[in-house]
DNA sequence: TTTATATTTGTGTGCGCAAACATTTTGCGT
DNA sequence: ACGCAAAATGTTTGCGCACACAAATATAAA
């Protein structure tokens, strides 16, 4: 071991014969520079294989970062409340380095909140944001905003193609509808009639779930699984008794071997109505370990449960805006978690790991 | 938003009255301080909430770490070999902050092996070492001199109960065999006979292999599943045409509807037996993400993998090492991993996703 | 009281870099 | 050749802390 000591921007200059300052100028691309000059530096810095020293690097600028981020109200919605949460873990790690993170909360059913939070967060004035854009059209016209002022933003849970982020974060949705479908006719031991539920608030994400959909149907398709049914069926801004009642005429009448609920928060409304008429015996596969799906998980009810990983998904996105700004560290372009199957027996192992 | 300055030792120095290399004592406990002064910083400290700058704290003090890895060769065990670019990647993350990682490899087949390089590694005065305790006794002698000369160091894989290392990391073993148990039932259509298949090349990891059996077990029982039998199976320093043909016969004499094999090499040894026989219809279940093991997922001839995701474990060893060293901060003293049941269809989302 | 010695406290420098500030060099018009 | 601005380069300070070193104060022995 040749106890190596690291380069300096000083060894580097001496090697150049100039000062630490053009190094510094080339380094940065700030000033003017010679031809000669950046030459002979460039070729120092290859030669040596020149890494900066973040540590010192992050010290020696003083700066103070700002960070947004732009979700969707926690107290509203425990898988909003996840990702929160997982902003907060994000704090704890870096407010050592100065960097400050402030959340902006929007209601996750008024697309205008989303507006004048957003205006909230421009005010604010942050370096970096991180965003949940649920509302594809408000989101795009902040996205220009923000590129226009060059404020670099990182983009989970639902994808924009339009929007040109420093990163997504997200998963597969099509391969996701793929898992359910696998795991819920692995949980059928007979052929049948199997439901896909879209319960959601909004028609808005028509898109994220129709690809969980066609995943869902290429599986049987693919497989050759004729002798699978496939029903499709939503429900927009239901009662909950009325959705309890119209989900139990659904289920009658067509005599369900299994349910696929493409939403979080739809899956324990399922799992609660699948429980209290007693029908244990349907397969139900959904998504997230939001804690009513975690105890209808526990009693039977939901079989599979695909997880997202809301806490994980905003911890990485506050990192790699971190990492950005502070080490100018490039993020993926886009990052998709692996769809990870829960079920009754590993579920402890989801929940004990702080990992996650 | 105050825009709080961040209290320093100075401040907290001129609060009571003292220098800074008073406070610096009492912080560090070093060199004797009065009871006054004491006091006095002590209170400063305290009414400000004092936190230390981290950055500021390792750039100062310029100390060069040195980390040793103690694992099993990679290049004789496809298993290892991901552990071994676990730590790589830890070594990429770190080498800026002055941390040297070196690797010391033992023989996986034999004890003596084990004892020779764990010499070298006191040799190296490591400041923190990482260790797949393979070989329990000869761990053990190796944990008292750690213990004597007080060199931290981090566990993962194998857990060893007399050992007082600053973590282990590692999986649920028990509720692994329970996973296994609870996906080859999914997977088979009628009960009948299924095999545990212990194939190792050292009956040392007698313990470890039968807590998953003991897991694989309980799952029937707990779920009153009579109508399966279980028939355990060991091989132990096979030649891989006996063990092909031994594997054979049990598969046909007992007409096997499944098979739980419980590691990562023994898992594609018998997939390719199967593949060969050309009988897929049985279901088989694994360990690992290891290149034969996805091979014969794809081939349809592994039903399930259970990630142990080797890779992260030594990452995230490696890491808890240095930010305790580095920041002293103390990992928790047990870490298990999520049980990950990776399918044909979730397999893709766990290789792409870089995270792992 | 003096001197030696232990105890306690204070000062200064460097870690590697960023950035403000200072200086030198160049090009160009007159 | 001169003046002058722009271009190019150099010098210095400070970030917050660690630690070596220096100084001051207290205590004990003579």
């Amino acid at each position: 071991m040749p106890d190596f000591k690291n380069v300096r921007i000083k060894d580097i200059a001496e090697m150049a014969g100039v000062s630490v300052a053009t190094v510094d100028r080339v380094l940065h691309k700030r000033g003017k520079i010679s031809e000669k000059a950046l030459k002979k530096v460039m070729d120092a810095l290859e030669k040596t294989g020149y890494k900066p020293n973040l540590i010192a690097s992050t010290l020696g600028s003083n700066k103070k970062y700002k960070i947004a981020t732009l979700i969707p109200n926690p107290v509203l919605d425990d898988y909003w409340n996840q990702s929160c949460s997982g902003v907060f873990n994000a704090q704890e790690d870096w407010e050592q380095y100065n960097v400050h993170i402030e959340s902006f909360y929007f209601n996750l059913h008024e697309r205008d909140s989303f507006k004048k939070v957003a205006e909230q967060v421009l005010n604010f004035e942050p370096d970096g944001i991180l965003i949940a854009p649920i509302f594809h059209q408000e989101a795009n016209a902040f996205f220009e905003t923000l590129d226009e002022r060059k404020i670099p933003y990182v983009l989970f849970n639902t994808n924009i193609p339009e929007a040109k982020p420093l990163c997504f974060i997200g998963q597969d949705l099509y391969q996701s509808g793929r898992v359910c479908a696998e795991m819920l006719t692995a949980r059928i031991k007979r052929p049948g009639n199997v439901a896909v539920l879209h319960i959601n608030e909004d028609i808005q994400n028509a898109v994220h779930l129709s690809e969980k959909e066609r995943g869902f149907r290429d599986f049987f398709k693919d497989n050759r699984m004729d002798d699978y049914n496939i029903i499709r069926f939503e429900f927009e801004n239901y009662s909950e008794s009325v959705f309890s009642r119209e989900l139990l005429d659904v289920i009658v009448q067509n005599q369900l071997e299994g349910i696929f609920v493409s939403t979080s928060k739809g899956t324990h409304l399922t799992a609660s109505v699948i429980d209290k008429a007693g029908k244990r015996d349907i397969g139900l596969v959904g998504y997230d370990l939001l804690k009513d799906n975690i105890h209808y998980m526990y009693e039977r009810v939901i079989d599979y449960l695909i997880n997202q990983n809301p806490r994980k998904q905003a911890f990485l996105g506050i990192s790699y805006l971190v990492n950005y700004l502070l080490f100018k560290k490039m993020p993926p372009a886009t990052v998709l978690f692996p769809l990870e199957v829960v079920s009754r027996e590993n579920i402890k192992s989801y929940l004990n790991s702080g990992l996650n």
